[in-house]
DNA sequence: AGCACGCCGACT
DNA sequence: GTCGGCGTGCTC
């Protein structure tokens, strides 16, 4: 950390007080609890307040939490001290990280360590000076002073290399004007302000689904806690709905939260925002530079800042004024936050919501079931936009049982991941010169790589994970590390050679097929690692949209957001991935994630088709998408999980135990099940391996704790865990309400 | 999270 | 003989 300047002794305050105030103090550390110091009599100790805490040899940002704790004597005690300007968290913002740590059972200092993300934000603002014209005329004006003062008649501050370039003379010529008084220095704040949005910029016109749903939300703006999901397909015009209720807080004097999944926060949707309010929001998102983030974090915590767009962390900011909270997308897995802390950023959104006494607005297209059973149980408003033709409105979806796909009998014509009838449709497609797009959730070209010979598989040293050959680069990669090594030529166990087969596909096998029966198609590949990068997959769904491709062949990263007008058939070449890993949510993102690729096809006036390869076409995923009824999906989730007392029927901790050592790690897991206190309606599973069973070259072993609705799990869990003790090689980390079972 | 203290290998 | 590796433990 940067040196933290506390505020200058002043001449014209009374001298300090002899007496010390002493308080807990909050520091950004993963500490039991505040600690306690020494304050200034002089300032106004209130929780909240930022302070530079001296910290065993250096000193560290801190916030005033509450009372002193009284733990350590007096003597021993440190004196921290307000910043300069004397900069508060708002209390709300306070009470939020307390609870969210309270919640994900965290050290509170760790979930503080997140509202104090922005390195700097604290600091000092620099100060730029800049000159104006001033009063005095110097008596020798020649043509170059004449100049510089021409540039600085129009009144705008401006600094020495500015005027002097505006002017084209030199620095020394502006120097020589500042000493004679002719120019006057005038103080530029650090940054230039954000502009404001302005509600009424360019308000829409609603069709009246969407002036209900926006009338609702414009009334609860102005009003206390409330929640809402709004619930409609794609084309619906979600976002100018939830736009209405923004507009409505910014002209109640509020701030307003946006949150985004990482993944959907582009460009489109700020120039988006910019045509319906005038200016850019306030973004937040993790690739923001330093000097952004400082300016971010100030404007939010001033107030100057009235919309910020961001990602999970967003929710963290120091919002005095927060109006609004808006969590788009919300049934998207990205809003779980995985590492470090573990929280969910939707439930939290809603609990910083109820904190701020503020509305909040879940919207999505395929909601969570959570979401879904407080919309239909009455706990959230449920507002629902019917597509232009009703909301069963994704296109034709045909299931094609790979199991009976009889392909051609000679192997030069036979397809192994396209079907005839996905073929057939290609074709048609093609010919009509429409476009199409095949979607395959797998990166890389294989996800094994077997030696025929004796059997050897290609796994991760530092994982429990297949490598998967990258064609294209020549290399075998581990997907959750990173690790690479070279294509070999020949087995490393019974070096054999040409005996290495690759088996299944990845999206780089699929468009080698495609080639192969469509050698005149134009056709692009989109995924996370495309051969040179994210770059390529931007270009290639550039092409896509300027029609200089016909076929799109890519990952998740193609399902997401683009609107290709000409794009008519879809094809799903596995839709059975990742359907069958025993994760109670498996179902449910199957669903979410194939409804909307499947919602690609077809929009504007031409009717689109989806193809579904899938071997278990019986399946309830797979009818709800051929049959259109995506409600009867979730009513029948929603039976399945309260027959199960699944969430959110039930709640679910997993404690996953981890570390170096494999034989530590079991012993301990094994130690901590031991200790799990008996309890009316908990139940406690494993340990048992967890999905990846090494992952960096750390052992996972993991517990699930499976409670009823009415146990104070927290509570629970401080009493089992609190007297275990942990070695420090070895980590326990704790996940309320797990969404994967990785 | 840092940073210091502490006990074992290759260097001026 | 020291410089420095990162394991362990503390910081009001």
């Amino acid at each position: 950390m940067t040196r933290l300047r506390p505020r200058q002794a002043s001449f014209l305050s009374p001298p300090a007080l002899p007496e010390k105030q002493v308080m807990g103090v909050l520091l950004p550390l993963p500490l039991a609890g505040a600690y306690d110091y020494k304050l200034p009599a002089d300032c106004n100790a209130a929780r909240g307040l930022v302070v530079a805490a001296p910290l065993g040899t250096r000193e560290v940002l801190g916030v005033v939490w509450g009372p002193a704790e009284g733990a350590v004597g007096d003597n021993r005690l440190k004196i921290a001290e307000p910043l300069e300007g004397a900069p508060v968290l708002p209390e709300k913002l306070c009470d939020f990280i307390d609870w969210v740590a309270d919640y994900t059972l965290n050290p509170t200092g760790a979930i503080l360590a997140m509202a104090l993300r922005s390195r700097g934000a604290f600091e000092p603002e620099a100060r730029r000076i800049a000159y104006v014209k001033g009063e005095t005329v110097p008596a020798r004006l020649s043509d170059a002073r004449r100049r510089v003062l021409d540039v600085a008649a129009d009144g705008l501050a401006r600094s020495v290399p500015g005027l002097a370039e505006d002017a084209n003379v030199s620095s020394a010529v502006v120097r020589g004007l500042i000493r004679a008084g002719a120019l006057q220095p005038t103080e530029l704040p650090e940054f230039a302000p954000f502009p404001l949005p302005d509600p009424d910029y360019a308000a829409p016109t609603l069709n009246p689904d969407q002036e209900q749903a926006a009338g609702v939300l414009r009334e609860a703006a102005v009003g206390g806690f409330s929640a809402h999901l709004l619930d409609g397909v794609t084309g619906s015009g979600k976002t100018e709905v939830y736009f209405e209720a923004v507009a409505a807080a910014l002209k109640a004097g509020k701030q307003v939260l946006i949150l985004l999944p990482e993944i959907a926060l582009t460009v489109q949707f700020l120039e988006r925002f910019a045509r319906r309010f005038g200016m850019r929001p306030t973004e937040w998102h993790s690739d923001l530079s330093q000097k952004e983030r400082r300016r971010a974090y100030r404007a939010v915590m001033r107030g100057e800042a009235r919309v910020v767009v961001g990602a999970r962390s967003s929710l963290f900011l120091p919002f005095p004024e927060l109006g609004l909270i808006v969590v788009d997308e919300e049934h998207e897995q990205a809003f779980k936050q995985q590492d470090g802390a573990i929280y969910h950023a939707r439930d939290m959104a809603v609990v910083r919501a109820r904190i701020e006494g503020c509305p909040v607005v879940l919207a999505s297209a395929t909601p969570s079931l959570e979401s879904f059973v407080n919309a239909t149980g009455g706990r959230y408003r449920h507002l629902i936009l019917r597509g232009r033709h009703g909301i069963a409105e994704l296109p034709e979806v045909r299931l094609i049982d790979m199991r009976n796909e009889r392909d051609a009998p000679d192997e030069a014509a036979r397809g192994q991941w396209l079907s005839p009838p996905l073929r057939t449709a290609l074709e048609k497609t093609l010919t009509a010169g429409e476009q199409a797009m095949l979607f395959l959730n797998r990166r890389g070209y294989a996800p094994l790589t077997l030696c025929e010979a004796c059997g050897h598989k290609f796994t991760c040293p530092h994982c429990s994970a297949w490598l998967v050959e990258h064609k294209y680069r020549r290399r075998l990669a581990c997907h959750q590390c990173g690790y690479e090594i070279p294509a070999p030529s020949e087995c490393p166990e019974c070096h054999e050679s040409g005996t290495l087969i690759p088996c299944g596909p990845g999206v780089e096998r699929v468009a080698e097929e495609f080639a192969r029966f469509f050698p005149n198609a134009r056709y692009a590949i989109a995924s996370s690692d495309t051969m040179h990068g994210p770059a390529e997959t931007q270009a290639a769904i550039r092409a896509m949209m300027k029609r200089e491709i016909d076929v799109l062949i890519g990952t998740q990263i193609v399902a997401k957001g683009h609107h290709f007008p000409q794009l008519t058939l879809v094809g799903v070449v596995d839709a059975d991935l990742g359907g069958s890993d025993g994760d109670v949510r498996a179902r449910e993102r199957t669903f979410q994630l194939l409804h909307q690729v499947a919602g690609r096809a077809g929009r504007a006036e031409k009717p689109g088709q989806v193809m579904l390869q899938t071997r278990n076409p019986g399946d309830a995923v797979m009818q709800a998408l051929a049959c259109g009824d995506r409600d009867g999906f979730y009513e029948q989730e929603r039976v399945f999980r309260e027959a199960a007392a699944a969430p959110p029927f039930g709640r679910l901790v997993a404690i996953v135990v981890s570390g170096a050592n494999g034989e530590q790690v079991r012993e301990i897991a094994r130690a901590l099940r031991k200790a799990a206190p008996s309890a009316m309606d908990v139940k406690v599973w494993g340990p048992t391996p967890a999905f990846y069973a090494l992952l960096r070259g750390q052992t996972r072993e993991r517990l699930l704790v499976q409670a009823a609705k009415t146990v104070d799990v927290q509570a629970y869990l401080k009493a089992w865990l609190a007297p275990v003790k942990v070695p420090s090689a070895v980590r326990v980390a704790v996940d309320v309400d797990p969404v994967s079972f990785f």
